[in-house]
DNA sequence: AAACAGGTGCTAA
DNA sequence: TTAGCACCTGTT
């Protein structure tokens, strides 16, 4: 539950994104890490709502906090319309319309959902049956440093321990976002801790990976906002400079932070996925798996993805 | 108790 | 290029 609501300052938004949307499908999917859901008391109206941090677009001229909490909710499984509730006393330039804006962009309102659903269930029958579950599910734009730094905490790590860590970096470091919640700290705060701090958040043999990631992205080495001009290939190969970015976590940076929709993420369950569906049940090697996802989805091999992933995860797969 | 978890770096062929 | 292995920590 949110720690502290404050009902003087307690803003809510009624957004449409112009395009369905699943909030359970696509915040629980696995792409982020920091939203929970909570229940609304009262409210039976609400099929399910969620806490978390998200960016927040700096309003044209001005210096200012770059991220806000935000209660997100629906009135249904998928719907076009999100209900938003956020504090407007935790950010003096978080206006309305800042937050509309900021809405729009993390759920990718851009993306023409329905034609992207049509053309994947096209694909072949197994994309077909990956359809229902991953009805509404889209593809955020996340703020690239959390993005990339939740990925490195991921190497060979489970979901709930991954959430843990990126809550302890917040709670410890991040400033108020509001709702009790802390924004996810920038990589100079990060970089300019004690060697103990990273053993007290429990990240384990990845303290080396993230203090790596932290110190490249400090120094220029790796430019998170040139990324977003660049080639995917020659972004891939400047993350991949990182100690920790293998072509795993760098690709689920390119496709969850900076909505490069042609590539196509593979751990090990996409690897299996790809496996039984399409190779006969041999063994694949994950370049093997990535070419392959890449060949039959192409431009929208990112989104295959995740349905993919949504389908075997559901229990639905058989 | 032992194995495993949304990989990666290192080493050896 | 690729296969084999260790790795913090928490959970089952």
């Amino acid at each position: 539950m949110p720690g502290s609501i404050r009902l003087d300052t307690l803003r809510t938004l009624d957004i449409d994104l112009g395009g369905p949307v699943n909030l359970e499908a696509t915040l629980e999917c696995g792409q982020a890490f920091r939203w929970r859901k909570v229940a609304i008391p009262g409210r039976r109206d609400v099929a399910a709502s969620y806490l978390g941090v998200m960016p927040l677009l700096p309003a044209s001229g001005r210096r200012g906090t770059r991220q806000i909490a935000a209660i997100v909710g629906q009135t249904d499984k998928v719907t076009d319309r999100l209900t938003v509730a956020y504090d407007a006393g935790s950010h003096g330039c978080a206006s309305p319309g800042a937050v509309q804006e900021a809405i729009l962009r993390y759920f990718s309102a851009g993306d023409d959902l329905p034609a992207i659903e049509r053309d994947i269930a096209g694909a072949d029958p197994v994309m077909a049956a990956t359809a229902p579950p991953a009805h509404g599910l889209r593809i955020l734009r996340q703020d690239p440093w959390e993005c990339l730094a939740s990925y490195v905490l991921s190497i060979n790590n489970n979901i709930p321990n991954i959430g843990k860590i990126v809550e302890h970096l917040a709670r410890y470091l991040g400033e108020p976002v509001g709702f009790g919640e802390s924004g996810f700290p920038s990589p100079e705060l990060v970089a300019c801790q004690e060697n103990g701090f990273l053993r007290e958040s429990k990240c384990g043999f990845r303290d080396r990976y993230l203090k790596d990631a932290t110190e490249k992205v400090v120094s220029g080495e790796v430019d998170l906002a040139a990324l977003g001009d660049m080639p995917t290939e020659q972004a891939r190969e400047r993350l991949m400079r990182i100690r920790g970015v293998g072509p795993k976590v760098a690709d689920c940076v390119l496709l969850f932070a900076y909505h490069r929709l042609d590539v196509f993420p593979v751990d090990v369950w996409i690897a299996r996925a790809m496996s039984r569906f399409y190779l006969d049940g041999r063994p694949v090697t994950p370049k093997v798996a990535r070419e392959e996802g890449a060949r039959r989805f192409g431009a929208l091999a990112g989104y295959a993805q995740e349905y993919l992933f949504c389908h075997i995860r559901s229990g639905l797969a058989g």
